[in-house]
DNA sequence: CATGAATGAGGCTTCATTCAT
DNA sequence: TATGAATGAAGCCTCATTCAT
């Protein structure tokens, strides 16, 4: 490839994340409806024109940063599926990588951004992330029912037990957004106990 | 003869009776952005000016419905303390009024509505509202705090497991609305793990 | 005529006196777009539903005050014309009765709405306002007409003459209503002068 | 290559200025409340939400246009001021550029804007406005006190007499707005006897 | 005669999107 | 690729007017 474009395409690139990261935030934050393209662009330091070189829309940029998040959770998943260990190893492994994702400015966001629901008003798009969203929890359950088989996880349904946990994960992530730092996370241990005996 | 005043009290009621049943219904389901004002008369089968004569714009409308939602609230800590009884019988009544609560249509949208952040980018209500937010938490440390003298409670920060549960009961409150009544709600027990022995 | 019948033609008088007074300050102050209804109800202490018995429009409202308006100016002219006297002498009376008029409250509005201009848009209606107000500069104008020939007015076209003095009045009243009883009124011979050696 | 940031200096300018030319010709018309933004752009064929671009509400463009129009107020006091000669001089000055913008399309507008009182209904705004008023009032008044040292002016309160020409000017350039060219103006001596001997 | 709740058209404003350069 | 001016549909809100009692 050509030098210049090699330079286009680096170009290309710095102005998507800037784009990705700016519609992050502010999604995040705000949601979708209450978030306005104009300040995309300006908290992105892009044009309103260029944005659309690369979004065909405000929603596009949405899903695209939804679909994100969600595949950051599959791979996530992959990875703790993955790893040689126990079942509780890899619970660990989940409930630290979220403590650790939910400090950093962008990680917060893509669990928030996860967390929405029905953002769009598009049928479609709503279903196909909630879908993504149950596919998460039933991946967690099948770990929570080896738990249960090895000894390691608590009694009841894994299903329950799974949502519980991404529920309590998801309600801290927002508590997070909204009192900031102030909000001390809790200890690995305190949510591994939802799960784990 | 002019109307009687208390016919005119009568309709006032009923009206907003109905507007706040239906802004409640469609702002936890789309947040308040996404919600528009014609929506919310043509659900409560009023005119939209009607809205008018009884909430000044829509955020006011939103706030009020938010601040009956975190009044229920406070209603409930307050009850729970008025409960004689152990520390684990105050937070099993709160657990079962939870998923009691989660199970009806208008019970679901305030817990949903208390879950929402920084929706009227009013920078004054939003904090009050956050106020209200972490009081609710405190109040229940506190009451974890007790648990954790009389041998009831599971050791750790009291603030970080009163988040704990709160944000599950917030979780789970959201995945209802998304899921429907597919989603089974966790029992009693597995919520209340997270806090006691 | 029965007692009753009676009381309620008092009733009447009242309730259209309390909204003449009302009307007429209110449109004086900020015109006829820009008061509404309710206002007007408000300040005159009568109902929205009583109102509308008494004048089926706002503008059916304000155009009777300003006809009303008008209807005091063509008494005072006539007023005027009949007084026995030189022409300077009439001048005088025109100029006194202008400067106490614009003294009292209810004075200074009609004169104010005899200055406002094509506030209704309705096309008929100001031109018949446009015809008075031309008819009474054109009265004053032949006044004037008479008092060149008797040497006690300056020279000059009589219609200009006559709009000068009565722009005057017109500014004058203007400015009362904007600075209150700050603005000072002007001598009796500073009007006068205007048209008189 | 980027839209040069001079053409799109070029632009705004072009529709700021029809913007304006369109707002003061309906303002002048028939008052801010009267006017709606719909006709503003029609009149200035520019979109409706372009207006928004540049004015941030319809009283903004009013406001700018009645500052414009006082401004223009002050650069004429001060041109007057500044001009060698005679007080007479300097009111006859005054008085031929009153007559000479008052036909003038624009000019009358800019006459009935400052004429116009408690447009906005904002108090700030209107107070602001008024100070104005009062000032212009009172720089004439200074120089008719002026002319009354140098044996030019009439006697009397050189306020209550500025006043009184201003009074007439905008009298006239209301008559001259309702009636049009059939509303001869009067002569300059006319207006001038108002203050000189 | 009297009331004020109720209606909905119309006004102001916002904002996603397009387009000329 | 990059800009931001321009558009207009759609949203929020107001208010003249009607109407049941």
């Amino acid at each position: 490839m050509p030098k210049q474009k090699e330079q286009f395409e680096e170009m290309r690139l710095q102005t998507i994340q800037k784009l990705q990261k700016a519609g992050l935030k502010l999604f995040a934050q705000k949601g979708l409806a209450a978030t306005n393209i104009k300040e995309i662009a300006k908290e992105a330091q892009v044009s309103l024109g260029l944005l659309y070189h690369y979004y065909s829309s405000k929603e596009e940029l949405y899903l695209s940063l939804a679909n994100e998040a969600m595949e950051k959770s599959r791979l996530l998943a992959e990875q703790m599926n993955q790893l040689e260990g126990s079942v509780g190893d890899k619970l660990s492994l989940f409930v630290e990588a979220f403590l650790n994702g939910v400090q950093k400015e962008d990680g917060i966001y893509y669990f928030i951004i996860i967390s929405q629901l029905f953002e769009t008003g598009n049928p479609e798009a709503d279903r196909q992330l909630l879908d993504k969203k149950r596919q998460a929890i039933e991946n967690l359950a099948r770990l929570v029912e080896q738990g249960q088989k090895d000894g390691e996880c608590v009694e009841g349904d894994p299903f329950q037990l799974a949502a519980a946990l991404i529920s309590a994960t998801q309600g801290i992530a927002s508590f997070r957004l909204m009192f900031g730092e102030g909000f001390g996370l809790p200890d690995k241990s305190i949510l591994l106990r939802i799960l784990t005996k």
